[in-house]
DNA sequence: AATGAATGAGGGTTCATTCAT
DNA sequence: GATGAATGAACCCTCATTCAT
């Protein structure tokens, strides 16, 4: 009934914060403990947010598809029809900050990062859906692709960078993603 | 000094193949004494043949590198020089049977995938080298490419199959990757 | 030193009411917080009017402790000396609802129920006497009854006929006690 | 196949052995830590002998059962039959030690003391049984009776004897059930 | 006075690793 | 060499209690 408090909005987004920080710099098996004390919060204040270790990874997960989701609208509304797709995979990409992809947060235990029922991606699916739409009517993206195939080389690329030694190596990959995207 | 015990040796393969069963279908956090299980064999017999969890997902992994390098050289020596590299991509990625990928097994704790160091990762860059040379040599590939960016774009294919509802996602998407490596 | 708010009288009583249904449904192990759900408070509210969890548990206790006095009393008050301590107890005995009796609640943690100390025990003890004194009097209890032992027979039939399957075997186990207390 | 180790026996009775005398101490709010504590095991061990807290405190009270039918039976079998149930009663009365009765150990949480299956369960019902079919044709025992209030009488006088102050009170109480168990 | 978010000690349980058999 | 029982640090999570709102 009553709107959460100021206080326990803001430790909430906090523990998001924070948790993505930690999460993807050591992977899903830090502790929870860990990602408290990085979020400057108690361990129950934690658990009070997130009742379970899987559901914080979940929302850590899901506010990072909604970034996502957001950036891919953005662009697909704003920008060059002809580009736009490129820009945003090469966006996507980078945030991850070369270590460890978006995805491989989740790589190992818990969350089923395939599994696209939820709100945040539907988002995403719908806005790559635009993005991609436009990029093939554009003749900037192969006829026969589709989302799925979009969020795999999303992912993919992302751990493909993960090898790559210095920028020029990085630059190549996403090189070749890109131009086997236009590839007709 | 003396030369291992027959059993000793049988039980180290044995238990190398229930670990890359085991660690491929339920992911690095499955216990140690499940493997022990799956191999047949005490914890003990495991310890004693590597005396870390560490070291045993090394063993997986730098086993599964051999058998790649051994495809790749194959190919190099054996295959029509315009199609082994693709060909060689198409086998690699098969093999990890859609479930897990063969890096995400070590994505999480440990080992560090791109720690080129060590013979099978030795082994396996030089055979890569060729078969990309001799793809450069006959058209088949980009001139700009280098053995680093195999090697990530191989991990990150695998990644990216893993979101593939079907088989025909599964070819468009190893169409991406294969057209990209070609264009020039 | 000004009186509690009307609010407050009613929420303490509320907390009491609540409190002990839990309590008597899931034993001590229930959570403040359930008890607080249950009576429509915070727990905020609850601990302002119980400062610890034994201390509620306390409060239950003696408020069914006053019931029982009051009941004892006016059994003696009222009732014929000769029936009236088997009914008290047959009343006392019913009043548990087979589960849990009124004892089991502080079995396990803080609460001695043989502290006798305190005033709702003091009227408890006292109203007692009465009743056996009377009886003893018109002949219907052995003579050396003392209140101790009542108070012992009394939480232990309630135990005892948690046992009991059906109607018939709860009556053939208040038979058994009350034909022990008469025995002379 | 193979029988368990020496040791692994000996470190299950030990915690057994440990268990009941600190869960009757402490009721079953003490820690699983405190338990291996006392057996002189490492928490470890515990858990590899009872998987779950609630095992152990199983565990334990089927062990309590079990004497009891061994003592029950010894009684049916050597004893005279006019008292041998009696002398059942006190015994195990006794054996608890004043501090809190055979039941109240599994007052609280888990075990539902009133579930009859299982086999040390069966087993006391069957002694109780033959125990009491002698005492009723020697005109020891009411005829109406029949084994589940046996347990309940069992229980509740476990249960009354804590708030006896003395041993004079003590004997008064037992004199009471077992004048109403005679009781015709 | 009432609320409920925050806290952190403590609890049950797991699991890599060691070591007696 | 092989076995599996023993170990205890570490983990996830709960809950009595405090305190800002």
């Amino acid at each position: 009934m009553t709107p959460p408090r100021a206080d326990a909005i803001r430790n909430r987004a906090r523990i998001l914060e924070a948790a993505e920080q930690v999460l993807v710099e050591h992977g899903t098996t830090v502790s929870t403990e860990e990602i408290a004390k990085a979020a400057g919060v108690g361990i129950g204040t934690l658990f009070r947010h997130f009742p379970t270790k899987e559901e914080l990874i979940r929302g850590v997960f899901e506010a990072r598809l909604q970034r996502l989701a957001a950036d891919a609208t953005r662009l697909a509304t704003d920008g060059d029809p002809a580009t736009a797709l490129a820009t945003f995979l090469r966006q996507a990409v980078e945030q991850s900050e070369v270590k460890n992809a978006l995805t491989s947060m989740l790589a190992s235990a818990g969350v089923d990062v395939r599994d696209l029922t939820g709100e945040p991606q539907r988002a995403l699916r719908e806005a790559l859906a635009t993005l991609l739409r436009k990029a093939q009517q554009s003749g900037a993206a192969r006829q026969d692709l589709e989302v799925p195939e979009l969020i795999g080389l999303l992912a993919g690329t992302s751990k493909a960078l993960e090898y790559a030694g210095d920028a020029a190596s990085r630059s190549r990959i996403l090189a070749v993603v890109l131009a086997g995207l236009r590839a007709g």
